[in-house]
DNA sequence: CAATAAATGCACTTCTATTGCATGGCTACT
DNA sequence: AGTAGCCATGCAATAGAAGTGCATTTATTG
């Protein structure tokens, strides 16, 4: 029983060869990653199988989806306590014109944001586009 | 001349006929459009066409493309005086899981963001979900 | 009017998301 | 241990939207 495995279960997740895989791949970078990153990460996968276990993940909290207005969703893990809760957990992505990464910038909330009257917000989407710390030479 | 043949010269596109009905389309309600629905709109339309009319519109600053998270593109107008400039122009979208409808809430500017050291802005994307003034029976 | 440039229409490609279905493997229960 | 049933996997196929190539039509210019 390693962590992962522990992990996994305590989320109700059948801790799987491939699940186990597709999450340790998620832990070593701090990147959003598409549904091809994964499936290039590892020299035998399928892509259905993958599809189904981040939408398993995802629905367990494990990972949250984000999408960057790339055109491909990507994934990137939850934080510890997370469940993406409007008020507490989301939080702002940026994405690199540069490099073409994404990543989370979990410690920047999302700002409160007032709508008209009438208006009943459930979920929000900040992204910000630009240059990231490693392309503009820091 | 109409007043939709001056204002696409003003613009610097030519004022086809294809044009001027997409425009004054768009000019009739203040939803943001998928290229479908403006093809819908038209009994004798081509996909292609309307494609290309969206993106010389995009390019001459008369619409802005709208990514509300749902995976297709929308397309709106830009305000009078719009230069799509990050700290001047871009607003808050709004779009509603009931009536699946993405509005430009233009009134309401994308916020102050402050970002970690090395990192540099350049475009950004605010959307929020839930559900509108209309769906929320007010 | 002829030459040129721009806009349009059709067909096709590409890319990603998503589903159906058959098979293999694990679990729980006897 | 044996077996029924559930869950995960793999393959194939579909769906949906974006984008491109090329031929044709339409507009502009001299
Ligand atoms: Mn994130
Ligand atoms: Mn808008
Ligand atoms: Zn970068
Ligand atoms: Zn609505």
């Amino acid at each position: 029983m390693n962590t992962i495995e522990v992990f996994l279960e305590s989320k109700k997740v059948r801790p799987t060869a491939m699940r186990m895989l597709v999450y340790k791949y998620m832990t070593q970078s701090n990147v959003a990653k598409t549904l091809g990153d994964i499936e290039n990460a590892f020299t035998k996968a399928d892509r259905t199988t993958l599809y189904r276990t981040l939408k398993t993940f995802e629905e367990k909290g494990i990972v949250h989806q984000v999408d960057d207005g790339t055109g491909t969703i990507k994934y990137a893990l939850c934080e510890a306590g997370c469940n993406c809760d409007i008020d507490r957990d989301l939080h702002l992505h940026f994405h690199c014109s540069n490099c073409r990464e994404t990543i989370c910038l979990t410690e920047h909330k999302i700002p409160q944001i007032n709508l008209p009257d009438g208006y009943v917000a459930e979920d929000m989407n900040l992204v910000v586009k630009g240059i990231c710390e490693h392309c503009s030479g820091q």
